[in-house]
DNA sequence: ACAAAACATGATAACTGGTTCATGTATCAA
DNA sequence: TTGATACATGAACCAGTTATCATGTTTTGT
């Protein structure tokens, strides 16, 4: 039912900026050196995720998660600094995680408006499989920032890459990449609200082929 | 500098579903009855919208609004039942000025195409001036979501209304306009988000231009 | 086997901030 | 003027939190 596995590995960039202050205290946010610690921070997490899924940074109780990890309160702070640090790293896991998954539906593309169908598609998916985690990023914009902006600067980033990659190779229209980046971010992040959190009940792919002929062709209208 | 006059009118929707009990008690987020309780509303109303724009939500204090509003906490509660409920009040009050913003700068754009690009360019600007605002409304996402949902479904409703009748005048190609109004929306929000709040260096008008761009020919190659 | 390091405990300190209420004061209708 | 209603006050209440720390237990390397 959880799909935060192979997480260890992605936690550090969370307080990666001054880490070069290697303080004699126990850092937390750091990857345990036991098996017992991996196991216990990954229950920590897990609970964590469930937690912050189902009420909302502010709503959700360290106690809470702890009791659902099965670990006393003390226990957390063994292993995470701070309430606002393991859901950055939730936050940060996301990105990758969403990435991951739709950069493996996408990958045997013949073409970028095929990628773009697919890519959606696979979005829509993802965010009915992943609610809460959806709703960990969206509210991470208000507990984090800084998490936020990276988070959707480094979708921004790769896809204007892509778009321009494509145009280049005249598979869409010469444009500005970043805006174009940035509006088909914004369709997913809306068809996702909308067809995948509020309303699942449309399949996934007509919603992503509808919205690959927007996307396509425009409102202009007699353009194909 | 604040826009919230013209408030007092539309925020008795809040509670209105259940309102038919009329209990004997002090019916707080009422319409005063008193000019000198209209004006303290109004100026609580003005120190919240600055307060929970500054500070969010849950960072934001009462006691730092009626502060800023020069009276007592308990004035507060006879004018409102909650925080959540003044919240809801600022959201909903956001959603009417945000229309009616938009649709003057539109009136007069002679088809719907047109109506796109000034549209988007009235709203990147009312981003920029309204940031705060903004962000309130964002953030309803999570302590009341059904004022959010009924915030963007409002606008999806008269947006998909909109699309329908510009492609029965052949404006715009025949589609799926409930998809079509979602996307739109996104797209407005994150560029909003991008190019409004986040970086203001780029005109709007620019911006409206190059969107409108993509929203009239979408990505296909040589479709001009 | 033994010390050192890593991990775990959980009661509680220390605090925050929304809401209440008993007690006033202003306003208005008659 | 007077009684009733509307509005205003702000100290105190209170529930709920995060984070701490002194003390244990487990694991690891030698």
């Amino acid at each position: 039912m959880n799909q935060l596995s192979c997480f260890v590995q992605s936690c550090n960039e969370a307080e990666g900026g001054d880490s070069a202050v290697s303080s004699t205290k126990p850092v937390a946010d750091a990857t345990p050196k036991t098996a017992r610690g991996r196991r216990t921070r990954q229950n920590i997490l897990d609970a964590a995720e469930k937690e912050f899924g189902e009420r909302g940074f502010h709503e959700a109780a360290i106690n809470r998660i702890t009791e659902s990890a099965g670990v006393a309160m003390g226990t957390f702070y063994v292993h995470f600094e701070s309430k606002e640090s393991i859901f950055r790293a939730l936050v940060s896991h996301m990105g990758q995680l969403t990435r991951r998954w739709i950069a493996e539906r996408v990958a045997d593309a013949p073409d970028r408006l095929t990628a773009e169908r697919l890519g959606l598609e696979a979005f829509i998916e993802f965010v009915r499989q992943h609610r809460d985690l959806y709703r960990i990023v969206n509210e991470s914009q208000f507990v984090a920032p800084d998490a936020y902006h990276e988070y959707y600067s480094e979708f921004a980033k790769s896809y204007q890459r892509r778009l321009r990659e494509a145009a280049a190779k005249g598979e869409i229209s010469q444009g500005d990449d970043e805006q174009r980046a940035w509006s088909l971010i914004g369709i997913s992040v809306f068809l996702g609200m909308r067809y995948g959190v509020w309303d699942d009940s449309r399949p996934a792919s007509e919603v992503a082929k509808g919205a690959a002929d927007f996307i396509e062709f425009g409102l202009k209208p007699e353009a194909r």
